[in-house]
DNA sequence: CATTGTGAACTCATTCACAGCG
DNA sequence: CGCTGTGAATGAGTTCACAATG
């Protein structure tokens, strides 16, 4: 092992510049190992995860590389020991504390959504604008708090995490919200893009997106 | 112009070769340029319409260079002109059929989501597995098909897009459902990467993934 | 003369190919 | 012998810089 970038939580040296698509194979990865897990696998080559995760077996390699030297050549990784190497690495290996903005259908859904719970990514607060809706018990138990509120619910509850599932004229809005009461991390389900400060982190899933790609592959790849 | 890639729906030469990313970045400059027409403008620079998608203006001007000459120098892109192209670009032309299959909170969202039915996105059938809720009419007031009715309703339904709310342990088994009845694109929001045929595109939205990468940032760019 | 369109330069990511090692 | 770890080669995508032009 050369001195590599984060892994510890001790020794803590700048990542080389990692790839973000590293990251989000990582997170696949420890995904795919969890199942091989339950399906009573100890160990695992390159190759095979690989093939799993539809990617090139140098590319596995390559991105467990930019951490530490987890394999033994010869054998493959152990995959127990790259569980949890992978989680240390990713930070998944603790809870986080997310905050909900916009309780409709989709944010309902998210309250409730069991990968979210059983991964550590905690819901413990919801918000939205809607009289009607404030005070009341929301899906998974939750009160539905003033968005007001958001600022005092993020220093009590503590609230790492903001997910924004409002309509897209709330988006902004709320980001400064998250913003200003210093939440440096937010997940924004809502399709346009959030200006924030470099200092706060997003990221977008938007659906509206993959769909217009997909159409525009079905209309180009096949003669459409 | 200079006989470039597929605009028409007439002539179509072969792409040469565009980046998703672009197709990506086409669907958000398609949405801002939206709520720039509401909001009245006429024109639009590569410069301006960059910064509300915080994207480099060189890039924008290249992504729609692939596409042809839309602008005019000097002044730049007309707002209402330009969203014709792009929307034949992606062929968000016209509509697309729908089909959901896993109807429990995040499916029953989808049906009933305001951003998809209002681009032409029509959910025109869903589909469980669960006999409690086959024949129920669902969300959006669609009733609910059994999973094994499938095949007979996208035929007759003339589905084009399938989306996949199951949970992971199914989500396979339905890909494979909609790669037997000719559906050659599927939108996966189950966190496993399913295994299709060449002739199937898949994009997926995981936000276990997206939340990762958040943790991960959140460890590694800040002191976490 | 402001702004597009685009080859060329550059940066970043992936894949190859093989040395290193259990 | 098989599989990892990694520098070097390749490839893809982004940005620069400026000529072209309405």
């Amino acid at each position: 092992m050369k001195g590599y970038a984060a892994v510890g939580g001790t020794l803590m040296e700048k990542a080389t510049n990692i790839p973000k698509a590293t990251i989000t194979r990582l997170s696949l990865y420890y995904r795919q190992l969890e199942l091989m897990e339950f399906d009573g696998y100890r160990t695992v080559s390159s190759d095979k995860l690989a093939w799993l995760c539809q990617v090139n077996p140098a590319q596995v390699r390559k991105d467990l590389g930019y951490f530490g030297e987890f394999g033994v050549r010869g054998v493959g990784y152990d995959v127990k020991e790259l569980q949890e190497q992978i989680k240390k690495i990713l930070a998944i290996n603790r809870e986080w504390n997310l905050g909900v903005v916009g309780i409709g259908k989709l944010g309902s859904a998210l309250l409730q959504h069991r990968n979210l719970q059983s991964r550590g990514f905690k819901c413990v607060a919801a918000f939205d604008n809607d009289p009607e809706k404030i005070g009341q018990i929301g899906p998974g138990g939750i009160e539905i708090r003033d968005i007001n509120e958001l600022d005092k619910a993020v220093r009590e509850l503590n609230i790492e995490i903001g997910v924004i599932t409002t309509p897209p004229s709330a988006a902004q809005y709320v980001a400064d919200l998250f913003v200003e009461a210093d939440v440096n991390a937010i997940l924004n389900f809502s399709p346009i893009r959030i200006q924030v400060p470099d200092c706060c982190m997003v990221e977008n899933i938007d659906f509206t997106v993959k769909l217009d790609i997909l159409t525009y592959k079905l209309r180009n790849e096949l003669g459409g």
